[in-house]
DNA sequence: TGTGCGCGTGGGAGCGCTCCCAACGGCTAT
DNA sequence: ATAGCCGTTGGGAGCGCTCCCACGCGCACA
């Protein structure tokens, strides 16, 4: 038997009308009769047409997370699949579809074809280029969107980022406070605004502890294990040799480790490291790796809501509004790789975790 | 300019229908008109709205891969990139929508919900496990679905599978031919249908060779690096120790190859080793892993196909016609870590790949 | 000149919802 | 007693397509 709302309606003794507003929440409805139908659409296990709901009501609960960057890319990386997992919780929640929009074809193809057929109701984009054509299209087609990470290009779009320059930079200062003073970076690609907004704070903590930076100890990698290798050797042929490495991302600094283990450096008594991302092979990495944790999922999490939350109060097209920049705090995560553990005891309890101050950050654009 | 249909008729001096037969591809159209018709839609950049023609024409264009497993597992695993990718590409030919339906909330609700909101036509499922009560229900439901992979508990279900069985045994051939006698093989798990067939064409391959299997020279490991490391560290205490070892995955042949290494052994002058899979890492490995390459993509690319063409041909709800079996041919790339560089280079030309025999195979259930 | 047929085309009737307005008591305010 | 209002409810009018039937035309046939 196939199921609509007249159907429930019918036996229910109530009207279509009614039973929409059940299944739609709306306040407007007497409570015995709410509960009536709610009986009657769970007997029959209905559920209301998704294409009825989307050409009727004008929007599909369908939205889309872009990521303008190679399949493989993605997939090598394990922050897709966290931020992943967090979009789609959030959509869950609200009753969305979360649709991951491959960018397989001409990407300007892509989005005209998305956004004209109607076929999601907006967009939460996982760019991480600092120079984003694609965006600036997206915008100018006054599409609703969430940018994941910020852009530097664009102020007048709502972003949710993490705070990537105060983890960085209490990165290195941890590494000042545990007495290292030549204190290097490996980067990610600089073209990417998470990569910069990194090197920024690794100039600030720098900064902050009065050590002066020196272009040499910069290098950059790809965000790829065998990058972190490959940099670490640039690093150690530098002399002074550094005697601590802020390496951008965790991946990188397991690649860093190799090449110090392999140099014949012991980490962190030679050399100390601190990564960044707090992902799995951190904490079984040997040593166990000091790392700045980005609460990845709560950051997909929060994008979709908050794309969710604009698109449910937008009254129109009034897609425009101010602005929102959420920043999630970042978080040190002490292990052994950054010599804490060479240190008293009671010290090591005290500074466990260094919590980011601020905690989540609302600001108006 | 919000368009529709009726407006490009309007324009383009046609009723309604006409503009809906063109865009549809019905050759019921005189070829002139067709053209001017065409001209005007993409003059306007004209989409059809999704949702009317869903709601409409009983049918959504979104077809779902439904991966029941883990997200972290997904993503970690290079075959699934490879698989959404293939898919997407079928899909995008034929003007269908993948979504990827993440498995989060109860399994059961999950496919319900999405069956009887009509949400998507059919469905891929990548099913891995031996006994899966997932594949059972949506069976009932008498879902439009082609599973990738196969299942040993449902025959009269169409699925889309590479020979995982003749290139295990081509593998361990291989090896037998090279003068390797002690063959053993480190398996995936052992509720994965894969990973049985893989066993299954390891001891068909020793059997043709007249070669006697032995319980001690299978172990098993998860698909992961560190797992291939420990069942080779497991293998090589072994009595008598092995010479070759046939690694079910390139992940777990990379493991493999450190635990030799570890061990002090050279690969491949004291033991050989074979992967599966011809991933990335094999051919970057220390020595170059021989490995059995299965088209991954292809897989996708068929199996989205195949449903694709089920669904734009079955009449009605006759779902449950003749069950397809598709399989892809393996074929074996020879690098170094098999021994074949040892011997002279003439025959290792003539070797260099083995396809299996047979190519694509169609069978009726 | 009439009949039959096929091609190309137009328009009606929905698909299953949401939105909006009207209607219906039962109240309180005048 | 009459007007006005609120909380509930019902039903009409679409949303923008697809599907199907009917219509007109030119042609070959008798």
């Amino acid at each position: 038997m196939k199921m609509t709302l007249e159907e429930i309606a019918r036996l229910a003794g109530v009207s279509r009308s009614t039973v929409s507003r059940v299944i739609n929440d709306d306040p407007n409805v007497n409570d015995t009769t709410r509960e009536r139908v709610w009986q009657v659409v769970k007997a029959n296990d209905f559920h209301p047409n998704t294409a009825a709901r989307a050409l009727a009501g004008r929007r599909s609960r369908v939205i889309g997370l872009v990521i303008p960057q190679a399949l493989n890319a993605i997939f090598a990386d394990p922050y897709f699949p966290l931020l992943i997992q967090g979009s789609a919780a959030a959509c869950d929640e609200r009753g969305y579809y979360l649709m991951l929009s491959l960018v397989l074809r001409q990407a300007d193809d892509t989005f005209r074809w998305l956004i004209r057929a109607r076929h999601m109701d907006g967009l939460l984009v996982a760019s991480a280029l600092a120079e984003d054509t694609f965006l600036t299209r997206l915008l100018d087609e006054h599409f609703p969107l969430v940018l994941v990470g910020r852009s530097p290009a664009h102020a007048d779009i709502t972003t949710v980022d993490v705070d990537n320059v105060h983890g960085a930079s209490m990165a290195v200062r941890h590494l000042a406070q545990m007495g290292y003073s030549r204190i290097a970076t490996i980067t990610g690609p600089t073209n990417m605004v998470a990569a910069l907004d990194r090197r920024e704070g690794y100039l600030r903590g720098l900064q902050a502890m009065g050590i002066e930076a020196s272009a040499g100890y910069m290098q950059a990698g790809d965000w790829s294990e065998g990058s972190g290798t490959q940099a670490m050797e640039r690093l150690l042929r530098v002399t002074p040799r550094p005697d601590a490495v802020f390496v951008a991302s965790d991946n990188m600094a397991v690649g860093a480790l190799k090449a110090a283990r392999a140099a014949g450096l012991r980490v962190p008594e030679d050399i100390a490291v601190v990564g960044f991302d707090d992902i799995g092979p951190a904490a079984t990495a040997e040593p166990p790796l000091t790392t700045v944790r980005q609460p990845i999922d709560q950051l997909g999490y929060l994008a979709a809501s908050t794309l969710i939350e604009q698109l449910e109060s937008a009254p129109a097209a009034e897609t425009d509004r101010a602005a929102q920049h959420i920043v999630l705090p970042t978080e040190l995560v002490v292990r052994a790789s950054c010599g804490q553990a060479l240190r008293p005891a009671a010290n090591y309890a005290a500074m466990q975790r260094v919590p980011s101050e601020g905690g989540v950050t609302y600001s108006q654009a």
